[in-house]
DNA sequence: GTCTATAACCCGATAGAC
DNA sequence: GTCTATCGGGTTATAGAC
């Protein structure tokens, strides 16, 4: 499962055959097809797993030692760049790629990858909330957590493609100036 | 070719066959193959008749009749979501699809993707170059552009798993934000 | 240059013994 | 529940006549 779930990551879905998962995970097919109908039940079992992980494996230690809320926002931004970083930009965001490379998913995929965007955007719009008086008040917080969602995703995307994070870090630098300016705007 | 680039966009790559492009071409193997020694030599083709084709199909249609240069930015993007709209959120940029859904290109095709990124964002960044004073001088155009373009992919990304507009409305609706806020600290 | 037929391969999934 | 062998189908690419 979490072989699975790691090739998935690194290959991508389609790229991933049902004997690379065999092989990494140690066990033959007749064991897998006994717990799963199919290939694309491995899927959703890999991203219902990253939708139960996002407090626990993703954002826990992302914001460990950071209490701000503010500051939360752009811990967890950070945690994706360290990523681009140890893969040598190439790869960010498993939900992210899965989400582009089928164009036509199974009802079932869209709307746990749906999920794994709604729960990402909710921790990150609860920052906001968080943030209160800080920031104006006609300040959509959600709009504000789905921009920063979007500015991780698209900046994973361009960095994976030009094997810099330097992308990355322009888009989040001004993501980082526009909060700014909301926060000084309110003073 | 055109063909291959119609179906690409819609289906991706990998999930196109050679057989499906003969198909929507009309055309049989051997005169595929007499033309382009293998797939990926089509998808170079494809790639590079983006990259001629940006000013000439998606700029100049996008900003017809539209000459501020930060209107400009936005009538882009505004293009996007039309083309959003028109496929019912199931496909946006067939560049960002492409770039993510090949998670190990070759070379060649890394560095059209590249290529085809670089030259929307040059185009974006003369936009906030041609805008002057209207932003503060030590706002990064470069960086604007690549926020921008992020802000674009992110949104597409989101928007067509969820099968709504809304993800991609309210990400350039915050980019708007912030770019009325840096003409609002100049003045 | 264009056509048809097919080679060579890999895929997901299954059958059936144990 | 787990194993091995294999089926049926789709893939890219090629061979060879015209």
């Amino acid at each position: 499962m979490y072989a699975a779930l790691t090739l998935f990551a690194q290959k991508g879905y389609a790229s991933t055959s049902v004997a690379d998962i065999l092989q990494a995970a140690g066990v033959n097919a007749g064991s897998l097809y006994h717990f799963f109908p199919g290939k694309q039940d491995v899927l959703l079992a890999v991203l219902d797993a990253y939708l139960r992980g996002i407090h626990p494996m993703l954002l826990a230690p992302a914001w460990k030692g950071v209490a701000d809320p503010v500051e939360r926002v752009f811990a967890l931004l950070e945690r994706y760049r360290e990523h681009l970083v140890t893969t040598e930009c190439t790869y960010g965001c498993p939900i992210g790629s899965i989400a582009l490379e089928l164009h036509e998913p199974d009802p079932a995929v869209r709307a746990l990858l749906a999920a794994n965007f709604a729960g990402w955007v909710s921790a990150i719009e609860q920052c906001f909330i968080e943030a209160g008086d800080r920031l104006p008040d006609d300040v959509d917080r959600r709009a504000l957590a789905i921009f920063a969602l979007t500015t991780m995703e698209g900046g994973v995307m361009v960095s994976r493609t030009d094997r810099t994070t330097d992308a990355f870090d322009d888009a989040v630098r001004m993501l980082r100036d526009y909060v700014n300016r909301l926060q000084l705007a309110v003073r």
